[in-house]
DNA sequence: TCGCGTAATTGACAATTTGTCAAATTCTAA
DNA sequence: TTAGAATTTGACAAATTGTCAATTACGCGA
């Protein structure tokens, strides 16, 4: 699966990475996101050098600094990657779908799928966007890619509103997050396998729609 | 239910604190925690030293590695603290709750109080908890104040369920999550004051209420 | 109040880690 | 094949971490 949206993020990578390298070599940066994945997920954040990273990834460590200004940018790169992979799956699966209930299932299978392909890494990415999170002094706070997940679900939210579908004294916004946060439970603890796994996703899904669903027919504004 | 957890985690400090210090010198541990607290607020964990913890706590370098094994260990205990003085103001705030509305609005409110009153704190320590929280490779994972919180919301679900309030077909365990991650958006982004406070006090209570309350009579198990 | 033994603290020091950069290597295109 | 640019490297200097013998502060009995 990492395999199959390699595809997606490649592209993504390849504007990017263009801009930064001569022809091809700076697949060392790719070598390097991979090492510094698999040592955050593996010993966290704190127990990962620099060094160990360049190390697994076979570069000199000098090479580190190439492409990384220290641990923390790094860290930050392999978030953002994180995000963009689980980002492009979900929108492919959300592409086909028409109505909510398949919108929050497809969202929340997707990321179940991820979890389970890649045991720990989103979990990582989720807690470190949040511990990382850079607070400009301006009032232009850099939106994560979480912060275009949660505008996502308000847009959701306020089509559902417009349709009589979704309570209409919630603030698309607000329950934006709310549905988001929801959602990233999935990527907690030992997560269950087989039919715990289903067991799951449906309680989450039931939870998040009967929350939205307005009854019989609310006035739309 | 978090009240009679939170006696527990009292006795358990209260222990773990006489053992430790002589007299009562070891206030430098509180000055230290006060000190970490502040720096990993304004400028992260990454950019936050021992060093420069010990300097602001007015203590001696070395202090720092009577009280903690290193720079982790640290932030752990701050975690640790901070979800502590979180659960001591819910626990009374609850005490007097006899509805479910009342819990969730109270649970929120008191969480925002908090928030209000120290930017940044509860924000860092949530996500720090998930960011280092150590996996023992046996089946006993530790479980952090976070793990009781969503095990208090199973045990409110759980009776709500018994009483026939509450959707009978939810997982008390998994909705528990569900109902603290929502808990937890109040500490999000930069948050919002005065009248907007209500605003999101009262779409987050909604939110839960509505995803949780069993429409007319369902049966009772 | 004066010691004395214990608890607590300290900062110099050694070990480790971080970040830099001139030299070396690899690649491309002519 | 070679010039020159792109990329990598690891030795080095700077900075940080963690230790511990020496020092200071405290509690208490005489």
């Amino acid at each position: 699966m990492l395999i199959r949206m390699a595809t997606k993020s490649k592209t993504v990578l390849e504007e990017s990475t263009l801009a930064r390298q001569h022809k091809r070599k700076a697949e060392s940066r790719q070598r390097l996101l991979a090492a510094a994945r698999q040592l955050f997920v593996e010993r966290g954040y704190h127990d990962t050098r620099p060094q160990d990273i360049s190390r697994l990834a076979g570069v000199g460590h000098g090479t580190f600094y190439l492409y990384f200004s220290d641990k923390k940018a790094c860290f930050q790169a392999f978030v953002a990657l994180t995000q963009a992979e689980v980002d492009a799956l979900i929108r492919v699966r959300l592409a086909a779908c028409k109505t909510n209930e398949e919108r929050v299932y497809g969202a929340l299978e997707t990321s179940m799928d991820y979890v389970q392909a890649n045991p720990g890494v989103l979990k990582a990415a989720w807690a470190g966007h949040q511990l990382m999170a850079r607070e400009d002094p301006q009032g232009a706070p850099t939106p994560s890619i979480s912060d275009e997940w949660a505008a996502g679900w308000a847009k959701v939210i306020l089509n559902g509103q417009k349709a009589g579908m979704i309570w209409q004294d919630y603030d698309p916004e607000i329950i934006g997050y709310a549905v988001l946060v929801v959602t990233s439970v999935v990527s907690y603890g030992a997560l269950r396998k087989g039919a715990e796994r289903e067991h799951f996703l449906t309680n989450l899904t039931k939870f998040i729609l009967r929350a939205l669903r307005a009854p019989k027919a609310s006035t739309p504004s």
